[in-house]
DNA sequence: CAATATCAATTGATTAGTCAAGCTAGAAGA
DNA sequence: TCTTCTAGCTTGACTAATCAATTGATATTG
């Protein structure tokens, strides 16, 4: 029943290890209160700020319902505020998200780094990035097989 | 403010591309009325069945409490029984299962792939695959960093 | 034999996301 | 000016997961 190809293969280890290494971020970021989602949002709009929640949903890949819903919480937790301009609503950090950010940002940095560095070397590393930026970029203009 | 390293543009990359692929192979397996999550379960079970619900979970990198959910979703519609074995429940696939399987498994891989396969030759498949299983098999046996 | 320890599975509260239907406010047409 | 259209956001119902506390069933100990 197993005739797998090297593809899939490949589709399930990065399917594993994101979602471990996600697990362990979730864990690390919990010293600063925040979790993978939330510090990834925040660095977005630190990047992109002030932006529409149209926008940040595309950055992050994530439906404008997905974008809304976390956008309460993060204004819950008082890390963003969000003000009606037009019809559209503008997204920006407060000082706390920018202090902790300041905070988090080189030892998440660094965190993610070291899940590569410490078992490839900088030529493996750039291969890694270049097939995968082939694979993603090329995912991101496919369509669905027909029926 | 963006001193990124390499390690964490690929760590963004790895992470963007499973969520995307992700997000169309659900796409895809609605065709068979299963979700990305439940077509990974599903075989699983199918390799090693029967086993505990322990097992699995190792198996495809779930809590126990995630894969009591999932298997309570998966018996409501008719995939999968348990059975009380001792202390411990056995799961293995109904009738009804096995037939979708045997229909999507195949369907499947060729989706899986196709992300490969468009835009990388056989051997850069291969480099691809031995980086990842490389970085993965040390995140397994990685340490959170100190505080 | 009753009390307790142990291991598997379930469950409540929460985060994170999807889809699709519903609001809402400004823009445009009659 | 009043209705209609439309773009941006929210929301209800659901899948999927986590953690931590609880339940259930057997095994062990006093």
């Amino acid at each position: 029943m197993r005739n797998n190809t090297l593809g899939s293969l490949i589709w399930l280890r990065l399917m594993r290890f994101t979602n471990q290494s996600n697990q362990m971020s979730n864990d690390f970021l919990k010293r600063f209160d925040l979790t993978t989602a939330q510090f990834d949002v925040l660095m977005q709009i630190s990047i992109y700020q002030p932006l529409t929640q149209m926008e940040l949903a595309e950055k992050v890949t994530v439906t404008q319902g997905g974008i809304s819903r976390m956008l309460v919480r993060l204004e819950n937790e008082g890390y963003i505020v969000r003000k009606q301009d037009w019809k559209t609503k503008t997204i920006s950090l407060t000082a706390k998200a920018v202090s902790i950010l300041e905070q988090a940002m080189p030892e998440q940095l660094a965190f993610q780094t070291s899940f590569f560095d410490d078992v490839l070397n900088e030529e493996e590393q750039t291969t890694l990035y270049t097939l995968m930026t082939r694979v993603h970029k090329h995912s991101q203009k496919k369509e669905l097989p027909p029926e």
